[in-house]
DNA sequence: GAGTGTGAAGCAGTTCACAGCG
DNA sequence: CGCTGTGAACTGCTTCACACTC
């Protein structure tokens, strides 16, 4: 199958960052070699579903013994696009956009934070690990310095939508959203929430529903 | 339509979320009654979705007038288990756990933090906020003693698995992960995942895909 | 024999379109 | 007349089942 011609479907993608991670215990394990019901299990999913997901991407499994560790692993990183190293803005230094800042996993998937902003004047100047917080005036020059491709939102709602707007403006593509409140967007820009709060209330529904 | 006979898509429920937090912003800025299309306009769907997904849980809009905020404010609440006050353990004060027990959208919401655990022998007996952080060996006696509802997992991946095996021992029916890890949990315990890494990786694609 | 790759069937969520009510 | 509520059509993801290959 052509790995151009048709479209991954979002929860694919998803299960692929999963299927990854896997691949990688593996590898550090030194299994060499992998079934799809196995990937299956550990994702809490079926091995047609692996096997499907799989497809999309082209056909490198082989018949009666599964896939190769090593060859998946590098087909899912290209896949991913983490053979590229990105680099990334961080709007917002305060707790959450500092535990962000810190978190390992990060850089070591080739997210690389060159850019911190934030418009607290008490801020401005001082340093995130290596890199100098830089104020919020600064956010269009420093973007295009520093040619970021991606950034994370981690500002209050009642800041967000206006800083973004100017984010987009400057031609940044993908915005990785922590703030609490839904972000308009033209369609060719790629976002993605991630919501405590959407999830929490998912959890007290559940909770909600099995009391009665 | 009975509120009780249909299960309600978990797509739906995110959005309710959704939904709920925009009611919340027209009821400060006063407006009484509120249209499907200006629910959907602000939560980035259509008018007919919005219908679609308040049908799951009666009906009580107004025909030529929509829905009245405050009502539909009530029963947002209602359905999400919001109008109970959850008794929440944090496991983790690390980073993001540290992070997430300073957010304040969760108290504001009913998510009461009542115990945090740490295995790291330093931390224990310290306090975050007004809370002592206990050992790991004192995780089951704290969850029965607290009565927890609720669970949130901001452990290295390594312990994540064995701990949440206890915390479902326990009786814990709802966990809100943060682990970069699949969770193995029995059938009828809510489990949600927040993964960083699973967005930031759907960016990266997105981004990868646009550059050829 | 074991396990992949994939059309076809099944199912769930979304969109449509319109009757019905305020 | 405006906007809700909802069956019906549609779209797209998931599951099945089996031919195929190593």
């Amino acid at each position: 199958m052509n790995e151009f011609t048709n479209r991954v479907p979002d929860a694919t993608i998803r299960r692929l960052s999963l299927y990854l991670r896997f691949l990688e215990d593996f590898e550090r394990s030194g299994v060499t070699s992998v079934a799809s019901g196995a990937l299956a299990e550990r994702g809490g999913t079926t091995a047609a579903q692996v096997r499907k997901d799989l497809s999309y991407l082209g056909s490198f499994g082989k018949r009666g013994l599964g896939y190769s560790v090593a060859e998946l692993t590098g087909v899912l990183r290209g896949v991913l696009g983490l053979d590229t190293v990105w680099r990334v803005a961080l709007l917002g230094a305060g707790r959450i956009g500092t535990a962000l800042f810190e978190y390992e996993p990060f850089r070591a998937r080739g997210f690389n934070i060159t850019t911190v902003i934030d418009n607290d004047p008490r801020k401005v100047g001082t340093c995130l690990g290596d890199i100098t917080i830089r104020g919020e005036d600064e956010l269009e020059q420093a973007l295009c310095q520093e040619s970021i491709d991606l950034v994370i939102v981690a500002v209050p709602v009642p800041v967000a939508q206006a800083l973004v707007e100017r984010v987009v403006a400057v031609g940044v593509k993908a915005i990785l959203n922590y703030a609490p409140t839904q972000l308009r967007l033209p369609d060719d820009v790629a976002l993605r929430n991630v919501s405590m709060l959407v999830e929490l209330e998912g959890l007290s529904y559940s909770l909600a529903r099995s009391q009665r």
